[in-house]
DNA sequence: GTCTATATACCGATAGAC
DNA sequence: GTCTATCGGTATATAGAC
């Protein structure tokens, strides 16, 4: 369980640069490099042991990215941008709050799973750096809203109103956001299944009826 | 916001060992770490900058403990033995599953309260080397048997059964661990309204009746 | 564009004086 | 028990040949 992957061979390839453009796929890098910091922790990843994975060198990874830092921002900003996505397109529906913030419930999970190992970065982030403070104040902006969301809908009377809408909404995006610790798209549960499943334990709860 | 926490002045006192002992308190010595840890990533916290938040040296440090790793294995320990605790005094009641499934939620809930930087430190753990991975063994032995009532509970009737025992209960404490991302004691929610409004959220869900 | 070699800094850990 | 000094290793990042 040492978790030795076999290097990309599609993001570089090595040699004189005979080969057919292009010899470099930024989002082939951007994906291995993802994989490797969630596995490994992104502190704990070497550029070192980055470059091995990627089937290239240090200084040949140098020369396309300025650091580790960037491929984080880009792998930082695709989870954000899908996630905000989702809240832009449920502030678009002609509906109630109740509504809006279902859709946004399903579009999360939706998200999660497409971009299940962005978002799980996403999820890891502390804020130690520039970049990392920023993709935690983008998501700060993302829950404020929700919660608006949260309390618009308790206000219809859809939503009960016994908790107050920071609180609800933290424990509803936990148990969503939980789902990338151990949701493995392919498996017994697809992913509109998932969706309805989280929705419903959320809004229902688990008690037999 | 760079974080700078002074020293702490309780875990080990400078000097020509002329004061009263113990000139040093390895629990002091674990929060202080533990703390630490949480906030910089384990992984990023060197030893020096721990010795320096204690109030140490590096040297005076390892004469005390023999590395980052036995301060992270300690805690874990801690954090891992309380929630093993909780499943073991639910066991032992004389109730119904559902009764007992819910002693354990309201247990866990309490534990990840009281001891909120052990347990977040617990959560983050990915199973990079073996203590980690002896950690993660112990996790998953205790989700599996959250299952096992979860499953117990459906069987009774208590609990709806639509969805699997496994999803329910990687939903149930995906909700309930997030707490360790927001929850500070101390605001306007105490320990037992949160135990109160997890329980009921995760069972009556947030419809509005 | 990719290579080897290297600069500079910090890491965990230890030796030996006090 | 704590100190200074230092070991060997690895980190990020760059210079310069090809």
């Amino acid at each position: 369980m040492t978790g030795n992957t076999p290097p990309a061979a599609t993001a570089f390839r090595r040699g004189n640069g005979r080969t057919d453009r292009p010899p470099y796929d930024l989002d082939a890098v951007l994906e291995i490099a993802v994989a490797t910091f969630n596995e490994r922790g992104y502190e704990a990843t070497s550029i070192s042991v980055l470059a091995e994975r990627l089937g290239t060198s240090k200084s040949a990874l140098y020369y396309h990215v300025s650091g580790k830092e960037e491929l984080l921002q880009r792998a930082l900003d695709r989870a954000l941008g899908e996630l905000e996505s989702v809240l832009e397109a449920a502030g678009a529906l002609d509906a109630g709050a109740a509504d809006r913030l279902e859709s946004v419930l399903r579009g999360a999970v939706r998200v999660l799973v497409a971009e299940l190992p962005f978002v799980t970065l996403l999820l890891r982030v502390r804020g130690n750096t520039d970049v990392e403070r920023d993709a935690v104040r983008r998501r700060r902006e993302f829950d404020h809203r929700v919660s608006q969301l949260v309390h618009a809908a308790q206000a219809e009377g859809s939503l009960r109103a016994d908790l107050d809408a920071g609180t609800t909404s933290r424990l509803l995006f936990g148990m969503i956001n939980s789902i990338v610790e151990w949701y493995r798209p392919g498996g017994a549960l697809d992913d509109e299944a998932l969706a309805d499943a989280t929705v419903s334990v959320a809004l229902d709860g688990l008690r037999a009826r």
